[in-house]
DNA sequence: GCAATAAAAGACACCGGTGTCAAAAAGAAA
DNA sequence: TTTCTTTTTGACACCGGTGTCTTTTATTGC
């Protein structure tokens, strides 16, 4: 005979109630629940019987109380692209949306010198099953390893690859941008400026070498008077784009580092009368809802952000995922180029 | 003499840690972390000094198991604007920063007709302290009545009063339209478009009010032909814009019930060859990033959403956070009007 | 048909807090 | 000093699951 428990009242039916109306004991319903191996039919029937007629639901909080460990994912991020931000959680989300996970956001503070205390006080806090890390902080070594001295599993998202492959999730920025300025050059531009991002950025340098590798495969110059430094910014695109065209000699094309730079640039192109696209084609990346807005639509690069999150969630919990190989997941997904308007043909 | 507890061992010191260690019971620690009445000042001062000493951290799944309510706001959304979405969850996680409250982001599809299913789901699974609605589903009063009946606090965030005021944050949306309307009229503009916001969505309604009455106010006319149907997204304002633009006789202004639409009529225009803002001023809603992308400069309608955040969560949790009166917060936060480039002066 | 062995199910402590109520200590009155 | 209150503190069960080890049941071999 099995332990006895006490008669359900009017609250949600706990574990016990439903071994007592099994006739079995709360062990054995366990057993059910997580679908343990070594149980007999008949058993798991009556168990399962007895779940679906109380409409039980497992206790989460019990449930993390007992693992040391809650059901929770922290996407802890800075970046400040709302769309790409909200595009991975949901594409988060998407992926772990019949499980017991929640997401829960966690933005740090990039500047701030307190990030690892401002973690580690979350991570003790809340104690989450795993974190993952958007661009840039995902960059930090200093984060990662804090993760995984809590015993946090983790994935960093990035632009290269940042970390061990299960670790890890990545783009070819470095390729597209490439291929995209290799598509400017096939179309007759021979003088190309570019807009870099932000020092420090990983992101930045792979888009910059990505530039420059096009540049060197075509055997063309660049001249410092073609290279803006930019901060990832509206207004850091134009400044950027008074210091490349803002003189009499121009180029007839301009690679932004990102979208917002590109429309910066575009912003300084119009106050100076330049015709776009006839006059100055243009190319950004982040394929922001802002670049099919703009006039003309711009073409760029466009980050598979959403597949990411997918990714990211199954590389942390290929367990609770059905048809999830941990083993089998890729780590880089393919970044796109997004052809548009803004870029015209040099005769 | 105290109960004993086992030795700490390397792992997080617990509640029986503290305890032994300030050689008081566990009731007592448990009373000092929760700022119990009824303490005498020295046994609190020991038990405060083992708390430092070991740096202990309460452990909030066990309190939420004891307290059967999970230390979670979950924000139930399905709102396509990522920017909106965004700076309301920061805003959010700004009040809450220095609590043991984590947010959860759950988004529900706006089609499907399971969403009641969905949300309960995800109350008995992870039995959230608080809820957050944002618009639209913020609207649906069955939603609303759900939480209740789960006994889950909730905070429906909205452009008009939709609930008690304890339950309630909206936005003047009706107000600011009408002001930024009027400025039009002042500026000279007597015959002004209006594209409006998709059927059944609250904002919308205000938003439409608002144009209505500053146009009844100035006694002027308003054809059907001058009012163009929309659902927020881009291409829906090119459409708006073809049917109010491409025509002998069109308006010299417009009014965009977003700024998404009033993108999509300023391609239009650009496409038509009308020359902004000279021949055609527009004015969108929302204020974002795009809007200070575009060219012109697009004078918008800044919603007060970071704002809102915040006191969303005041209003969901007085008792956690510090300088808060529950009874004292507001109910309605001000838009903006904010002016750019998009509007003309008429002779 | 019975012992030896393997597999299934159960008993019970435990995770780390909080609620309840009883015991102890402090303060007041005699 | 002793007794009666009033506070303050502690013992213990409980929240609802899981891990470990023991007991029971089923399977196999002779």
């Amino acid at each position: 005979m099995p332990a006895i428990s006490k008669p359900s009242d009017n609250s949600k039916p706990t574990i016990n109630d439903v071994a007592a109306r099994a006739g079995v004991s709360k062990k054995t319903v366990s057993r059910v629940i997580n679908g343990s191996p070594g149980l007999r039919g008949p058993m798991r029937e009556k168990v399962q019987a007895a779940i679906a007629e109380l409409g039980f639901v497992p206790n989460p909080q019990a449930r993390a109380l007992a693992l040391r460990r809650n059901f929770l994912i922290v996407l802890f991020h800075d970046n400040p692209n709302a769309q790409t931000v909200l595009n991975f959680q949901n594409g988060v989300l998407q992926a772990i949306k019949n499980t017991d996970f929640a997401l829960v956001v966690r933005p740090v503070e990039r500047t701030s010198e307190g990030i690892l205390e401002d973690v580690q006080d979350f991570l003790e806090r809340q104690r989450p099953w795993g974190a993952m890390l958007l661009p840039p902080i995902s960059e930090r070594d200093d984060l990662a390893k804090l993760l995984r001295d809590n015993g946090v599993r983790y994935v960093r998202i990035g632009s290269a690859i940042l970390d061990t492959p299960e670790h890890c999730v990545a783009s070819n920025d470095q390729q597209v941008v490439e291929f995209a300025v290799k598509q400017l050059i096939a179309r007759g531009h021979r003088d190309i400026g570019f807009v870099r991002g932000p020092e420090g950025f990983r992101s930045a340098e792979e888009r910059e070498a990505g530039f420059l590798s096009a540049i060197r495969d075509a055997k063309l110059a660049l001249s410092p008077e073609r290279r803006a430094g930019g901060n990832y910014r509206f207004e850091s695109g134009v400044m950027a784009g008074q210091q490349l065209l803002d003189r009499p000699d121009r180029p007839t094309a301009i690679f932004a580092s990102n979208d917002e730079m590109a429309a910066g640039v575009m912003h300084t192109a119009r106050a100076l009368g330049i015709n776009l696209p006839d006059e100055l084609s243009i190319i950004g990346f982040d394929d922001s809802p802002t670049a099919s807005h703009l006039w003309p639509p711009l073409t760029t690069v466009r980050w598979p952000i959403y597949a990411m999150g997918q990714l990211a969630a199954q590389k942390l919990l290929p367990e609770f995922l059905p048809n999830v190989d941990g083993k089998k997941l890729p780590v880089t997904l393919e970044s796109t180029l997004i052809e548009r308007a803004s870029v015209s043909t040099i005769a």
